[in-house]
RNA sequence: GGCCCGUUGGUCAAGCGGUUAAGACACCGCCCUUUCACGGCGGUAACAGCAGUUCGAUUCUGCUACGGGUCACCA
């Protein structure tokens, strides 16, 4: 067999050689130690949990050795392909701090575009390039065309393959493809001649020469040690349409591009052997992998299934609508990657997530469960530690967005609102009232909102709480300080015989009808419609005067 | 079904031949406290199983079980 013949009759326009395409892309000039990585999502939808997590490693492994992180596009199977996907992954990304140094960008005019020499970044626009090694390898007899008719692609399109390969009888569709493999390779000159002239499409598949009986040893940085068999498998490298497939682009893009470290989901595990083969058949370096272990749910029989995208948890935006902050999901993300960091945030909680030294040697090489009560614990913290004024700002930007006329009336009166989140925070153990912006409304809601009120204890009687508001209201001032306030509230207590000393009707609550803490549950309700809220009397005070006196007679009112 | 990966409390996880097997979340109890939240103290709870190597295995090896992934002209 002529390869040289049979690549030129394969590939007539090609004219490069894959020396003329290294010389485009120089190499990567950076420091000792300094990482390469990349973000490649095929735009079919939006960013999930599990696709903002190996963009993260790569984004702080990138970043943190003072490489590059760039985006690519792969958008190599147009039937997947959804309209406005990337842009969408790339705002997502963006909301969640992830930044590209290169790639595929928003330009000003909010379309994509370019920036950086290794581009294009999108697959669908490299098709040449691919075609140039695609050459080469024929020319060396390493790749082979397999043709089909234009009918026979069509059936193949129309079937459903994943319900097909569910349905197969493994042991016979596998001797069944050997054969069919074996036996294209040993299509002829005449042969290839023939379907060309007939227009029939082909797929370019390669040669596989490994024996999957010999083991390859294998270091991946999370997993380890690893054996993988060699591959003997004459995968696709040009799909019909003359557009790479998975394998063939991440070999020529990588290697162009100088990705020195790939960062991507364990489920490529199964089909390294394939992508060792080819770039040494190119003649490429291999970069370093890692590969990651998926996120987990669970599902309706308690066990652990991959976080796919229909998932509670999967879509990132969700998380936007659900009020979690980005940066408490980028600290929860963390948490997850790197079993210290908790540790070193502890120890650093004024420092950003980004001053935390990073380790690759510290990931998980098993899948972990996705947890809202620790994201919940987290976000808590994060938020705890925000000040009043970023808070208010934040609610306010999420309410107006999801809960409009909650939002209009946080937005009303900004140095009120903001007084209310000021309650409890700033000190050394601050309030943690909020995991997401949606509890801002339980929490707080009863400022703007006296219409929602829960009912007093059965046991109290209706006369007692209302003897107990009118002799606050008799007392009250505004201007009293905390504990001249506190003082009042006892002697109303007294005036309606309940015990004013709580360590006295602890020792004997049977002398009482009730104690302090029932007076000020009295009160509480009244003015704020809950059993439980934050400290009263900072509640009166940013209440004011006429409020809280309005409220506390509307109760008494309501009590008649 | 073949191949690959994984398995420490309910969850996330330290551990890397000798430990009373950390810590965080969740849960429970107590304390603080006018409620809530915060905080403090304490508690329940784990090395999947079986062999082997070893003076000694959570740690090394093998097998089994269970879980996950993969086997497309999808990524």
């Amino acid at each position: 067999m002529d390869y040289q013949l049979l690549a030129d009759l394969l590939f007539p326009n090609v004219t490069e050689t894959p020396a003329d395409v290294e010389a485009k892309y120089p190499r990567r000039e950076l420091a000792e130690g300094a990482k390469v990585t990349r973000f490649a999502p095929s735009p079919t939808g939006f960013v999930h949990f599990g696709g903002l997590f190996p963009s993260t490693i790569g984004e702080r492994l990138a970043h943190q050795s003072g490489g590059v992180f760039y985006l690519r596009i792969e958008d190599t199977d147009a039937k997947r392909e959804v309209d406005g996907a990337a842009e969408g992954l790339i705002h997502t990304l963006a909301h969640y701090g992830i930044h590209f140094d290169e790639g595929a960008v928003i330009g000003a005019d909010g379309t994509i575009t370019d920036k950086g020499i290794y581009g294009p970044y999108r697959q669908s626009q490299r098709g040449p390039i691919y075609h140039v090694f695609a050459k080469q390898l024929v020319s060396e007899g390493k790749a082979y065309p397999v043709f089909t008719t234009k009918e026979e692609l069509e059936a193949l399109n129309a079937v459903d393959k994943k319900a097909e390969i569910k349905a197969k009888d493994w042991h016979e569709d596998q001797t069944a493809q050997r054969e069919a493999m074996l036996k294209a390779r040993e299509i002829t000159i005449d042969e290839v001649k023939e379907n060309l002239a007939a227009g029939n499409p082909f797929v370019l598949r390669l040669l596989a020469d490994g024996d999957p009986e010999k083991k390859t040893p294998f270091t991946d940085l999370i997993k380890g040690k690893l054996e993988i068999p060699e591959n003997d498998e004459d995968f696709v490298l040009l799909k019909s349409d003359g557009i790479p497939t998975y394998h063939f682009a991440h070999a020529v893009d990588d290697h162009l591009m100088g990705t020195t470290h790939v960062i991507r989901g364990e489920e490529w595990l199964p089909s390294l052997a394939k992508h060792i083969m080819l770039f040494r058949y190119l003649g490429f370096r291999l970069p370093k992998y890692l590969h990651i272990a998926q996120i987990m749910r669970l599902d309706e029989n308690g066990n652990k299934k991959k976080l796919s995208k229909r998932d509670m948890g999967a879509n990132m935006d969700d998380y936007s609508r659900m009020g979690y902050d980005p940066d408490c999901v980028c600290e929860y993300i963390m948490t997850l990657l790197n079993s210290n960091y908790e540790e070193w945030h502890m120890q650093n909680a004024d420092k950003p997530y980004t001053d935390f030294p990073f380790n690759i040697k510290k990931m998980s090489s098993s899948g972990c469960l996705f947890d809202f009560d620790k994201l919940n614990d987290v976000s808590k913290n994060v938020i705890s530690r925000m000040s009043a004024a970023e808070v208010t700002e934040k609610v306010t930007a999420w309410a107006l967005q999801y809960d409009p006329e909650f939002g209009a009336q946080l937005a009303k009166d900004k140095a009120f609102t903001e007084s209310i989140f000021a309650i409890g925070r700033g000190g050394k153990k601050p309030r943690k009232d909020l995991a997401t912006w949606a509890d801002a409304k339980p929490y707080m809601g009863f400022f703007f909102d006296s219409k929602q009120i829960d009912a007093y204890p059965e046991q109290f009687k209706h006369s007692d709480i209302k003897a107990a508001l009118q002799g606050f209201l008799a007392t009250y001032d505004e201007a009293d300080d905390m504990n001249t306030w506190f003082e009042k509230v006892k002697a109303v207590a007294r005036e309606i015989g309940y015990c004013d000393d709580m360590k006295a009707y602890k020792q004997s609550p049977e002398s009482y009808a009730g104690s302090i803490a029932d007076v000020s549950m009295f009160l509480r309700v009244a003015v704020t419609g809950k059993l439980n809220a934050p400290d009263l009397y900072t509640v009166m005070q940013i209440l004011g005067k006429s409020n809280t006196v309005c409220r506390i007679e509307s109760m008494i009112e309501r009590l008649d």
